[in-house]
DNA sequence: CGTTGTGTTGATATTAATCAACAAGTGTGG
DNA sequence: CCACACTTGTTGATTAATATCAACACAACG
């Protein structure tokens, strides 16, 4: 059971926590309890929460970078684009997820909303200042960052050195896991067997770096394995976890 | 001329500053103006400089992860491995990187010197509190953290949808441009035309997810082209510039 | 002067991409 | 209610890119 992190620990949600923005769905910041809650007014006023419908695009790759962005619900893809058309998807963002954090005067990556997101929008520009007036930010900030980096290599070594089965055995185990992105400090989310893919097959393919029949065809063979069920296109069981987590990891 | 920083700096190094540990060649924090010129001293005393010879391992995979490391000379590879000895490179770090900032327990990547190196060491558990002496220095590790992430994003784009050729000359520019993983605030070092390659042909293949014949015939294909010249294996002089970058944005 | 490590080149195999057809579901309007 | 288009996903046939297996060139080194 892969976790790499030290301390697990679960980000606060307005599931057992007055909304403090009165806009926001949830804590517009997941700072665990690093930022008190008499704080949360003065943080609250500063974060623009809005939504963003499926499939509709929130940030642009290249656009100027005037704003940060901490997802508060629903799962968002990142991605780059080459000049034809091909795509890669470099993560799917969740729940207390950072957007848009690296000092750059323009977006290195587009974002685009899968289920309906709900999302609080900082000015960059105030960033600064946010962070003097709540020290405790970037200590989270800089934690998450980190934790994203050690995904991001987790990932190069899925799209440089693994098959298209163990690439999708990875997948399936991440989501279960629980770990698809979510807050970023925030790992070991009690695993399922049920695994709900938001995403289309397209998604898939172009996250893992396959196409979308590449994709198709592994899951009918996984299925023919007995590894998997497919009840849905948009839901997978795991029937053999100990055989998909070899697979994942490169054994066999 | 690719640059994704709004405010390009340079690392201060000792060739301008007097020694601050009497132990290590630079800086042992590249912090710019961050941290006065007062302060050095406390700060080196708690740094442990040493070297590590080429070819030899300072960080190993799994590890308990009780230190982290800013590199002040040399470049290293950074890699992750599969247990058949499938290896993907993660990055090549250069003077001004840090190493070994996830919070996690075990060092979740490898690192293995490229040429002899000089590195500072600093104890992970006293990390909080030589922040907390150095507020600067958390500031300046959010920085690193946020642009390795853009360019973690930009390798996942480059081994999920880029082709052998476009990856090589992805990989020449990157390194013409001094974009090797220096000091990750600095970018914008002048461009030359010729490139050192002081990694092996099977770093640059795992660096790139291909094989060491793959990178050779590529580079072979690419000479024949005219588009750059091979002098020695470890020395690449890039001769058609335009047609190199738009090879490595995708454009052909 | 052989040995070893590194890089190149050639022949062949294999994986995944491409091209193509079809199936299932969804929504629309008649 | 049912054609109809349209989207998404699956499956089949073939191709193309890269990996694999193998041989060799060359330099560094004892």
């Amino acid at each position: 059971m892969a976790t790499f992190h030290a301390r697990p620990f679960v980000v606060e949600t307005s599931h057992h926590l007055p909304d403090p923005c009165g806009l926001c769905d949830v804590r517009p910041f997941s700072v665990c309890s690093a930022i008190e809650d008499r704080d949360l007014p003065r943080l609250a006023a500063l974060a623009h929460p809005f939504t963003v419908e499926p499939g509709r695009a929130f940030i642009t790759e290249g656009d100027p970078a005037d704003n940060f962005f901490n997802v508060t619900s629903g799962t968002a893809k990142l991605f780059k684009m080459l000049p034809d058309g091909r795509r890669q998807i470099t993560g799917f963002a969740g729940m207390g997820h950072f957007l848009g954090l690296a000092v750059s005067s323009t977006y290195a990556f587009g974002a685009e909303a899968v289920d309906t997101m709900r999302i609080c929008r900082f000015s960059r520009p105030r960033l600064r200042a946010l962070i003097e007036d709540f020290p405790a930010l970037e200590r989270r900030l800089l934690e998450a960052a980190s934790n994203e980096l050690v995904v991001a290599q987790e990932q190069m070594l899925l799209l440089g050195r693994k098959t298209a089965r163990e690439r999708l055995a990875s997948f399936l185990i991440a989501r279960a896991d629980g770990q698809t992105l979510g807050p970023s400090g925030c790992v070991h989310i009690a695993r399922s067997g049920r695994v709900r893919l938001p995403m289309t097959r397209t998604d898939i393919a172009d996250y893992l770096g396959l196409t979308i029949e590449t994709v198709s065809r592994t899951l009918t063979r996984l299925r023919a394995e007995r590894l998997i069920e497919i009840p849905t296109p948009a839901e997978i069981v795991l029937r053999d976890m100990p055989a998909l987590e070899s697979l994942a990891s490169g054994l066999n």
